[in-house]
DNA sequence: TCCTCCTCGGGACATCTGTCCTTTCGTAAT
DNA sequence: ATTACGAAAGGACAGATGTCCCGAGGAGGA
């Protein structure tokens, strides 16, 4: 798992004498970790936890683009384009990261043929999940990427019994590019087809082979 | 420019004798150059044309993902994730590109430190640009999004003259994720307010500023 | 010239979706 | 226990947007 990512990282720093220079870097939950418009200062990869990416627009509006889960790694876009940090990365819960500064990058790591793999094997991941996660918004109305959506999370884990917790509504919400409001709408039809069932924090499914129909084979992943 | 990348499998071909390999292939417009769901046989470096990616649903709809000038690089997702073809990609004019066999990429320039930062950099080049338009398009209403491409398109070239040809309608609409109708609808809006007017078959600008207004700052890029 | 076909613009309508607001309910403090 | 605050669900409304469709105009063939 996020060995691998480590491993490479951690051979250099023997190697090389840089060993005091790569950090373990923790964030508490909800804690900003990195900010649209500064400065990025290098890597980060995780080891633990869980942080999403939301993206904001001018006027204020904002996207929650993805989870990410370990191995992640942020900044790569900004150091390898060489602009200011794109998006807002905030720990969804206590995180921890590898961090490995710029410079040690610039001077070793970008001419590391294994650690360069695992830069495009996460870019690759994550131009591919956007991809489908922008067309699926663009495309789908909001009852069938939340059906899709449901799906797309129950087949990773398998316990499919109460995924929506109430607390994460807004979230959710956000993460199909829809309002809490459209998501209770949504909700409340499915009440009443049956479909799901409202209890007192949490939304359990019924019947997954409604939640499948209505979601029309559309996937994230 | 483009030689660059061109630079670097011109020199690998030469110096493994690989020159024999490494094909020039061509595409007539509006021919499919690769079709979703399909095997991927290696890379393909635009060095002509231009074409555009376009995603599809299950349903069968259709998004416009986006635009490719040279330099541009195809089958670098599924190469490095080793799946199928994610996209389909049109030639909207007459293309040509340099192809590299999948097995020349396994065998030597997976571990070419060049090469990789080329991949490197049309991927964070990708992906910061999906991201955006996955932002725009989800959080910004029609409107908004056709000023804010016209002014993304105008900054690049500069001939603010006349951009919407009435061909490119739907392609355009498609690619800010709606229909011709609705561009229809906003483009007698500005008609009416004076904003634009219609010739033959093509709309032009009038008050720039008042397109500059509408978008709201949001950009493409 | 006339007919046919095709495309384009735009009308009519339905519905999807966001915003605002009210009511209800639970929790915590007094 | 009572009160007050805040969060959540859902009603009401307006606006945005897609679908269907029709009439007009242009291009090409007979």
């Amino acid at each position: 798992m996020e060995l691998n990512q480590f491993t490479v990282i951690y051979n250099y720093s023997i190697s090389n004498n840089l060993g005091k220079e790569i950090r373990i870097r923790t964030y508490k939950s909800q804690e900003y970790i990195l900010t649209a418009g500064e400065e990025i200062d290098g890597f980060y990869f995780l080891i633990n936890g869980r942080y999403f990416v939301s993206s904001q627009e001018i006027t204020g509006k904002e996207l929650l683009l993805r989870y990410c889960l370990p191995p992640a790694v942020m900044g790569d876009i900004e150091i390898l384009e060489g602009g200011l940090i794109q998006s807002n990365c905030i720990a969804a819960e206590p995180c921890t990261f590898v961090f490995v500064p710029k410079w040690i990058y610039e001077k070793e790591l970008k001419y590391d043929a294994v650690f360069m793999q695992i830069l495009l094997k996460e870019l690759a991941y994550k131009l591919r999940t956007c991809t489908i996660s922008s067309r699926v918004n663009a495309l789908s109305p909001t009852n069938v990427r939340l059906a899709a959506f449901l799906c797309t999370i129950a087949s990773d884990s398998d316990s499919r019994a109460s995924y929506l917790l109430t607390n994460n509504m807004e979230e959710t919400a956000a993460l199909i590019g829809t309002t809490k409001r459209h998501i209770n709408r949504i909700l409340k039809q499915w009440t009443d087809q049956e479909i799901a069932e409202r209890e007192k924090d949490e939304i359990r499914i019924l019947q997954w082979d409604k939640v499948e129909e209505i979601s029309e084979g559309v996937r994230f992943e």
